[in-house]
RNA sequence: GGGCCGGUAGCUCAGUUCGGCAGAGCGUCUGGCUUUUAACCAGACGGUCGCGCGUUCAAAUCGCGUCCGGCCCGCCA
């Protein structure tokens, strides 16, 4: 526990520790910690009930077919109260189970492939899903044949993402907790307090009756998940049961009959009672769950913490469901978004931040408008850095920020989103350096580490241009486009290209658009347009007398001539 | 039918715990930078805080009612 392997800093004093706890103690006093950050607050509300150290925050879904961006709420919100917490000084464990002893109930309609990739049902070996309706997804095989197992895969996805995130969090399998034993005491508890967890569960589901058997064994015959237990031998360990047919929703997964005999190591306690279990196993003092737990398995679970198990719930917290552009994020309607997409559109930073965000507020992810989002973190960040006169916005990132990004470093270069959208219509590094430089974001001081950061930018924001193929998704056209103008702006288009073709530098190509505009009398706007048309086959672009300089003089004068 | 959460400017959201002038960014508009693009600077426009009633000297904030959206109250997670 404290021998400090995982500790970061190493040799940390007591001393240090002691004063972690007071400041901690001190922002609890006033409040305003707790105010600015519903993480801090959390946090504060799992201080006051003096928990053992490590600290065990958890999350956890069971398998589905792709780990949308809203399981990862699991992993998230946790993760920031696990921060605030290693920052007072606590020891802090983040755990996130895999549920994966329930049991297949439908078939997905959509998969993550190993790389995070979606693909459709069709692509894999359906039938051998099919076949495995009912069965846990432990073992169920990997339907792309590379994990261990179904459930495996789908954790090993979870785990990638958690990663790329940079998020510490132990991924733990429900079916190996069961199997090596870890809940086994908790299993024969509740199998010896059946009674009293009728009794709780039945002010919760109505269809609780004296024939309910809070325990589901696995059939030794064909393996699938039953629900009719005949007999429980609380002396041996065992319980008796008859493999009859399953009903989901209006579906039947047909039992086989089989009569046997299980442990409590083979099967599952149902949902309603695995929650707390886990809870009690694993120690848990706070746990993030979506809306659709508030009033439903929480209530029941916090009632079974108390009075079946006999152990203190952990502090809870609901977040709303976000929406991806609009609409309910759904995989079978295919309205989903994975973390490995967001990755190539976003900085993990802003990704994170996006999670930082109020959890009881539902909030949509527009992926047209992720400027909108960018341009937010980057106020955000500096607001940290005192550049933004708005209390509530500074108070908010002096709390969140260090959590959000990976490091605190003032000097980095933060490229408006849509200028580095901009940016990406060229692949030519130097090209985007000129550019940024010419506008200011980029200057003789500016270390290497912080160009090449920003230019990490370019790229996500070109893919996101593309993806949306939107006002920014600007291309310099290797051919000539199809153009007609009027014989002024052709005369004013030579006049420009003789003036290129002199060896003009980018600045004096600027001055003389204008120039030559009036020279020709046309107005300015008109010719910045052709030359928008010409070069990305757009009436808009970048400010494009330095742009023109930047480029190759003879590609330059030859597209002005209108000549290729 | 019962319950929980949310609803604040065109957009994204602070502010609601604990009542004290309705806020920010973006967008839009106007002007500026010898310069109509991305950006930058200055300014302006923009509100029935979903709606109604109540409490109060004072309500986005508290109470009651109501509308809209999501969720739960079968199974499952």
């Amino acid at each position: 526990m404290s021998d400090g392997s995982d500790d970061a800093d190493g040799g940390e004093s007591d001393v240090e520790q002691m004063s972690a706890h007071e400041a901690a103690a001190v922002d609890g006093a006033d409040g305003a910690d707790a105010r600015d950050f519903w993480a801090a607050a959390v946090a504060d509300e799992i201080e006051a009930r003096n928990p053992d150290e490590p600290i065990v925050i958890k999350g956890g879904v069971s398998p589905s077919g792709v780990a949308h961006l809203g399981n990862f709420n699991e992993i998230m919100r946790g993760y920031f109260v696990a921060a605030v917490l290693r920052e007072r000084g606590y020891e802090v464990r983040q755990v996130f189970t895999s549920d994966d002893r329930d049991p297949l109930r439908k078939l997905p309609r959509k998969l993550a492939d190993v790389d995070g990739d979606i693909v459709g049902l069709g692509d894999v070996d359906a039938g051998a899903l099919g076949r495995n309706l009912g069965t846990p997804y432990t073992d169920i095989p990997d339907p792309f044949g590379e994990s261990e197992s179904y459930a495996a895969h789908f954790a090993a996805l979870l785990k990638a993402d958690a990663d790329r995130l940079d998020v510490p969090v132990e991924m733990l399998s429900n079916t190996e907790l069961y199997e090596d034993g870890t809940f086994e005491d908790v299993v024969a508890h509740v199998l010896e307090h059946a009674d009293e967890a009728r009794e709780v569960l039945s002010a919760y589901q109505s269809k609780v009756d004296e024939d309910y058997v809070p325990f589901n064994p696995i059939c030794g015959e064909c393996g699938k998940i039953t629900e009719t237990v005949t007999e429980v031998d609380l002396d041996a360990r065992t319980v008796e049961y008859v493999c009859t047919d399953m009903t989901v929703g209006d579906e039947t997964i047909e039992g086989c009959g089989h009569e046997g005999t299980a442990t409590l190591r083979e099967g599952k306690l149902p949902w309603r009672f695995e929650w707390p279990a886990q809870w009690q196993v694993l120690g848990v003092d706070f746990e993030p769950f979506g809306k659709d737990h508030a009033e439903g398995s929480w209530p029941s679970g916090e009632d079974i913490a108390r009075n079946v198990l006999e152990i203190e719930p952990p502090v809870p917290m609901v977040y709303e469901w976000f929406t991806l552009n609009g609409e309910a994020l759904s995989s079978s309607q295919g309205n989903i978004v994975t973390v490995v997409e967001m990755l190539d559109l976003l900085e993990p930073e802003v990704l994170r931040y996006f999670f930082a965000l109020n959890p009881r507020k539902a909030r949509d992810l527009d992926i047209s408008r992720l400027d909108q989002l960018v341009d937010d973190f980057d106020r955000f960040e500096r607001a940290y850095f005192g550049d933004v006169d708005d209390e509530s916005v500074t108070a908010f990132a002096e709390r969140a920020y260090p959590f959000v990004v990976d490091e605190i470093r003032e000097d980095r270069v933060r490229l408006p989103y849509t200028f580095a959208a901009v940016l990406g219509m060229t692949d030519d590094r130097d090209l985007r350096i000129e550019m940024a430089r010419n506008e200011g974001y980029i200057d003789d001081d500016t270390p290497e580490w912080a160009i090449e950061e920003a230019l990490e930018r370019v790229d996500r924001a070109r893919a996101w241009a593309v993806r949306e193929d939107n006002a920014y998704n600007y291309r310099i056209q290797d051919a000539l486009p199809e153009v007609d103008f009027d014989e002024n702006v052709e005369a004013a288009l030579d006049e420009l290209a003789d003036f290129v073709a002199a060896g003009n530098d980018g600045e004096a190509i600027q001055g003389e658009m204008y120039e030559t505009a009036r020279r020709n009398d046309i107005e300015v706007g008109d010719f910045f347009e052709a030359g928008y048309l010409l070069f990305f086959d757009q009436p808009q672009g970048p400010r494009l007398g330095e742009f023109l300089g930047e480029l190759d003089t003879e590609f330059v004068v030859a597209r002005l001539r209108r000549d290729g």
